[in-house]
This record gives C-alpha cells, structure tokens and sequence, in this order.
DNA sequence: ACATAATTTGCAACAAAGTTGCAAACGGTT
DNA sequence: AACCGTTTGCAACTTTGTTGCAAATTATGT
C-alpha cells in the first residue's frame, strides 16, 4: 500500500508528505467519494485546513483525483481509476449518490450514453450523476 | 408578464411581495440559469443578501424553480417549465454550461437516456450536465 | 551522509458564502 | 381601516475558501 502511495505520487511528480500520503491513503481505502468536509474531519486533526485543500488542488491538477459536482453545492473527490493525464480527465462513467447514506460512488461500469445536442453547442465534457437508493443500503 | 408572475405565485400559495416578484422577473425574462450570486448583483441592491437565500428557497420549495449542480461548486437555479410538484420535480433535461460565457441553458428538448445501473442500485434521480461552447459563443 | 535549493506546511488574517433570531414592515383578509 | 400572519432587513455569527509569508520538510548534488 505505502509503495503504491509512494509511486502514483512520484509518477506525478509530487513530493511524499506526511499530509499527501495520508490522504491518498484515505481514498485507497475508500471505494467512494470524499467531500472536503470529509477528509478534513478524517485527517484534519493532524492537518491544517488550508493544507488540505492545496493537498486536493495538487491531486486535481495532476489527474489523481477527479471531482464529482452534486445537487448540494458540496463537491466530492473520488480518485482516478484510469491515468488521467494532467488537465485531461477522461472518467466518462457515471456517479452514484446514495439519499439515505449520503456516499457517492463511481459506477465505473456504466458508460455515459451519447447525446445529441442542438445546432451549435460543442460538447467538452459531461457529468451524469444519478441519485437514489445504492447496493447496500437496499439490503437492509 | 405582471399577470403571470402574480400567477406562478398564488398557485404555490405566496404571497406578492416586491423581491420575490422581481426575482421571477429575472428568470422570466432570462432563458437561462442564475446562481445566486448572479441574483444578488442585479437584484441585491434593492433587497437583502439574506431576503434573496430565502426567496430561492421557497420557490425550490415549491417546484417553481430547480437546481443546477455545477463542477464549480456554484448551484444555479432555473424555472421549471413544466409544473413541477411541490418537492418532486422533473425535470428530465440536459443541462448545459459554457466554459466561455459562463451562461447555463436548459436544454428542454434534448432529454436524458435511459441508463441500467448495476445491481441493487435503485434510480430516484438523475442528473446530466455538459459543458463546453454555447451556440451563441459558437458563431463568434 | 550532509549541505543546499526548492517545495510544502501552518499560521494569521482575510474574503466570501450561508444561517439564525428578532423586531419592524408588509400583504392578505374581513 | 384594522387585524393577523408572513416576510423583510439587520446584526451577529458560522462555515467555507483564499492569500502571503516565515518556518519546516523534502528532494538533489556531491
């Protein structure tokens, strides 16, 4: 686990830090989406806040993570599972937000379907979030 | 327009008042999204920052108008076309911002596809939003 | 292994965004 | 016009995000 920390860090050029490592840590052992508020409350003890989003805005820019944009204003981060290239995300799967748990997962099998849009509009990118009730909770 | 604002209004059970009949009146007149802040510069020196959070809300409440969710992390809001319910909207069409213009557009007639989601996933809602060059910024 | 250069961190101060309680003003009803 | 319930504006506050700078940490060359 260190070491895989230790080389997506240097294969993007990136120090290793206290405040990094913990942090990736924190998506690796997550299978889902993290908030700010999140990884703040998880590992803002030992960090200071403005730590953890200049942490995030490096991960961002390099590709590491992606952000998933949801209807409550709060951004979540999920990590990239393919290599995203610096500036040039390509996570054209579809995110999961669960009501009752409030965790966002990564359907990464599930494609976005292709859209036609109107005379004139050129597409760069597209975000498809669905909500609802996810796998574990409709167990229960 | 004074007659269908006074309208949108009392069949949700409001009261006329001066803001919220003026900020239907920036939506009416506009044929795209409006985030708050939008909101509190063209209407804000007039009203309260607080009067224009609470006036928002309850046309949420209402199903008069609808969110946006953005990567930016800044929600905008548009009018429903249709009637949407108090607390159950549908609006089932692709939402689209411009990295050029800022401007968000309802694209009321292009409508979302179906998608499967994997096993033990359950749909409440979805949400689809492009980004790239609207069509007005497209012929400059 | 150590000195040095470059990057990163934490702090403080600040700006922006959003919330709450309460008294005054306003809208709707009779 | 007078009443009652709703809405507004104000003030104070919390939360969220940003910036500059000195101190600490990490990477690099020898």
């Amino acid at each position: 686990m260190d070491k895989e920390i230790n080389h997506i860090l240097k294969r993007n050029q990136l120090s290793v830090t206290e405040s990094r490592t913990r942090i990736l840590e924190l998506f690796l052992s997550l299978n889902g989406a993290l908030a700010h508020g999140d990884i703040e409350k998880k590992a803002g003890e030992k960090f200071d806040r403005v730590t953890v989003y200049r942490t995030l805005q490096s991960f961002l820019d390099k590709g590491i993570i992606h952000s998933i944009p949801t209807a409550d204003n709060s951004i979540r981060y999920a990590l990239c599972k393919d290599n995203c290239s610096e500036g040039h995300h390509h996570d054209n799967h579809i995110h999961f937000v669960c009501k009752i748990c409030g965790t966002t997962t990564c359907l990464d099998e599930v494609h976005i379907p292709a859209v036609k849009l109107p005379g004139g509009f050129k597409m760069q990118q597209i975000e498809m979030v669905v909500s609802g009730m996810c796998k574990d909770c409709n167990k229960k």
